[in-house]
DNA sequence: TCAATAGTTCAATATTAGTGAACTATTGAA
DNA sequence: TTCAATAGTTCACTAATATTGAACTATTGA
């Protein structure tokens, strides 16, 4: 009956503690590794961090990825299509995504 | 009758997640942003980053910057000597640190 | 010795994270 | 069309973390 809305800040309302603190999560880094390495949009599974985490914890993590404007999340069937919003970012923050992505661990 | 003991983890214990934790604050990092400025040691209340703080929360902020690395405490007569330990973190995670500090808000 | 200064620690409350259970929405098949 | 499977979300509960006032420790200087 009711659809679900993905709330996403526009580019100007990215921050960047909200970014930093989406990012100060070793799940949510590799998700966004994930994303990032695909150069696609993936389903909140496919791109999920560890098989074994709970579906409520992996929506959550999502959501605060999509709060801080790191991803954008649309629908398609049954999924969830998430792309990392790397320009939008860029534009705010230049060149801090790509660094942070680029260290090991 | 007790010192006080800082907590600073060496330079390998220093993680990301940690770092980034630390600065997703914008308290916190306007603290960082002075003693980065300043290129020297403060005390807390001379980096303190607004004057109505609560003593608790500002020590509190200081302690989470302390064990994620990114200050190294000592203690001088009756304050404490906070310094940025910027070849530590540049050792990690070269020009994440500049980075982050550069952008305005 | 005493007051002032600089922080810390404690205890209480308030916000936030993780998770199982129940729910919604979409697809595909009987 | 009905029903099961799939993909996520939302809710409610618990656990962890942040904020703050009050009490405390440590140092300095009068």
């Amino acid at each position: 009956m009711f659809m679900v809305q993905f709330v996403h800040p526009p580019r100007s309302e990215i921050s960047l503690a909200g970014v930093l603190g989406a990012l100060a999560d070793p799940m949510r880094l590799r998700i966004v590794k994930s994303l990032a390495a695909q150069n696609d949009c993936m389903s909140c599974t496919e791109a999920a961090p560890c098989p074994d985490m709970a579906k409520s914890t992996l929506s959550n993590h999502f959501r605060i990825l999509r709060e801080a404007g790191l991803i954008r999340t649309s629908k398609q069937g049954v999924q969830h299509r998430n792309v990392l919003r790397e320009e939008d970012i860029n534009a705010r923050f230049p060149k801090l995504l790509k660094m942070i992505l680029s260290y090991p661990e």
